[in-house]
DNA sequence: TCCTTATTGCAAATAATTTGCATTAAGTAT
DNA sequence: ATACTTAATGCAAATTATTTGCAATAAGGA
């Protein structure tokens, strides 16, 4: 897939305004993540990433995330990463529970809540996190809600 | 701080509803969560907590967890638990970026936009992860937001 | 009190993340 | 284009976090 030419300018700018360099490894990186358009881990990206080392992985999703070019999706127990809202329509996630389908939700109802409530609670708003969970419709005639949980032996 | 008798029987009753029983260490992590009523990682149960080991609050935070009696909560890349809606009111953190003091919101205008977007979405919801981040006033006169991003170096 | 088996603690294995350092390569100036 | 400065990379190794195996212990029912 090809990148939108104003994307990449508007990467390279971002680096730049944040003094980092635009070095093969982050163009890749910004790459998978544009061309994949959802939540990746780290080691998702490393091991889809071509010639780029896992460490150096790390380190520059670090600094992008940093530079507010990416943006972390904690989701469940894992902590996944995205584009920011600079390169793609801020949205959220609603995952089902079994499958780990991950669906993405855009509803302008959110975010004016989110601010009220950020604001009521006395912060200045910066960032918010919010993850729906569910079962999805092919899942559903797997689960038994009221069984005793399940142990792995 | 003495535990209310109901809680603790619910508590009991849980566990045994999963066919979990109700050992010392067990008793002990509730208790601390009880009384401390704030967001815990393991690391920090496990350092609060009396004469339990880490290994066993991993496994017991995480049938605890399965069982309804503890849930989750991902605070930007930490994971942490608290009691479950089942033993203190469902409510959402919203949270200092820099000071990472944490207040809680109750909020019925979040549950009902959940769960009506979680169905929209097509799944049977389940949970969701609610978080709000944002500067405090304490923090506020120490930031500037359009400065380049920190090094450590 | 006895019996069954879940739970614990400990040691050790794995997995995840971070750090130090020499080498490479961006980005800027010449 | 070439040289220069220093950020970024790769690799090895250190940390840190989490999980697993197993023998000893202790819940909870008979």
């Amino acid at each position: 897939m090809q990148i939108d030419e104003s994307i990449e300018l508007k990467f390279a700018q971002q680096l730049r305004k944040h003094r980092l360099r635009l070095t093969r490894a982050r163009k890749e990186i910004f790459q998978k993540l544009y061309e994949t358009n959802k939540p990746l881990s780290i080691q998702d990206i490393a091991s889809i990433t071509n010639g780029v080392h896992f460490v150096s992985v790390y380190r520059s999703v670090d600094l992008m995330q940093k530079a507010g070019i990416v943006k972390q999706v904690p989701q469940g127990f894992k902590n996944l990463f995205e584009l920011s809202d600079l390169f793609r329509p801020h949205h959220h996630h609603a995952t089902c529970k079994i499958c780990a389908a991950s669906k993405e939700i855009h509803d302008a109802r959110i975010e004016s809540l989110m601010n009220t409530l950020t604001k009521e609670a006395g912060l200045l708003p910066t960032e918010h996190h919010f993850e729906l969970y569910g079962i999805c419709q092919n899942c559903l005639s797997a689960v038994e809600d009221s069984k005793p949980i399940q142990r792995e032996d």
